[in-house]
DNA sequence: GTCTATAACTCGATAGAC
DNA sequence: GTCTATCGAGTTATAGAC
């Protein structure tokens, strides 16, 4: 019984590191490429293995794809728990989230505009895998809003639209990088100066229209 | 002589419209599933023609990518130069601008995200045939904003990030609607409801942080 | 678990008839 | 200009040795 036990773990050990490896080169391959854009053998490229590896681990392209997209959809909500149980003013909190969302974003630039086109062309592993799960953190920045509304702290408006426009300026300014720095003639160091300086004028322009 | 001309002119009436189908069949695919993901048989299909003529008419798939990526990098900056140009306020011109570009982005919500995407991975294509063509319009919209702090209209603030909230605020929401959805439990019918309601609300989010 | 070799298939592109 | 038929490169996926 012992044994069965060692084994178990010892398979456990030896297998653990080239699952690592794939997802992480899978990340990076499918983000930079999209999926019918990416090919297999990039990934065992990048994660340093054979092909033939990729489907013994997850025995098809698609299944690799669905795992991949998954967390990056999650990702794409930071936690912001903490932030909005904290003891600050709501104003405090929406400038909190802004410039923690805008870093975030700093470092995964790719993660957004991957997650929005494989969804446009993949309805369906969209609907089977990702409806249903748990929802990103979102009810508790409504019933903030909602919350803040009622005794009074901010004008009355629309939770929902409020955290589209929060997300509109942290999330599309990254992603529209090249896109930006193209018809405004900008260098990409001008341009990150430019994200710098967001973290400050976001919240201002969120938080403005909310106060009495 | 005439005979000549005469064979010309058939030709190109002949011609004209295979060519047209197949841009727009082009546009449609190419938006939907990307450069990677689109296949030279839907595109035949989608023009309701056969395959050997897609490359008749355009030789290769990539040379015919490059053709509907361009158009749709130049289509998603409105023609502003008449708001621009009007006898209107500062104020009213940034209304303007911004409920011109929202209905502009209603009638082709998956333009953006393509042109994104698709800067990222062909980004060859996009140096050699986007940069050194006309630049967008922008260069009239920066004046106006410096003009306007001139002669004291409005508070000083850099214009390039004025732009870039107001692209943020009108762009991003359209392309984000399935994502956006699935996050706030919506309808496609609220979202919309809401998107109707932000040609009020964008313009209210720029313009006050620039009254003095 | 990991590799090599190869089967099975998809897709862009071309040849050639009309 | 438009079509059918087909080639050939490139890809996913599997069989089978180690």
């Amino acid at each position: 019984m012992l044994t069965n036990w060692l084994k178990y773990m010892v398979k456990k050990i030896k297998q653990a590191p080239a699952e690592e490896k794939i997802l992480d080169a899978a990340r990076q391959v499918f983000m930079a490429k999209g999926m019918s854009g990416a090919r297999m053998q990039d990934i065992a490229d990048a994660a340093g293995i054979n092909k033939a590896l990729l489907h013994y681990y997850f025995r098809s392209k698609e299944k690799l794809f669905e795992r991949i997209f998954i967390d990056a959809f999650d990702k794409l909500f930071p936690k912001l728990g903490s932030i909005i149980e904290s003891k600050d003013t709501v104003f405090k909190k929406i400038e909190l989230i802004c410039s923690e969302y805008i870093n975030q974003l700093q470092l995964m630039p790719y993660l957004p505009v991957f997650v929005i086109s494989e969804m446009n062309r993949h309805p369906e592993v969209f609907l089977h895998q990702v409806w249903g799960r748990k929802k990103p953190p979102l009810k508790a920045f409504v019933e903030l809003i909602n919350a803040s509304i009622k005794n009074g702290e901010i004008k009355p408006v629309n939770p929902l639209q409020v955290l589209l426009n929060i997300i509109s300026l942290c999330i599309f300014p990254p992603m529209a990088k090249p896109l930006f720095q193209q018809i405004a003639g900008i260098s990409k160091k001008g341009f990150d100066e430019m994200l710098e300086e967001r973290k400050k004028i976001v919240p201002q322009i969120i938080i403005q229209p909310l106060k009495k």
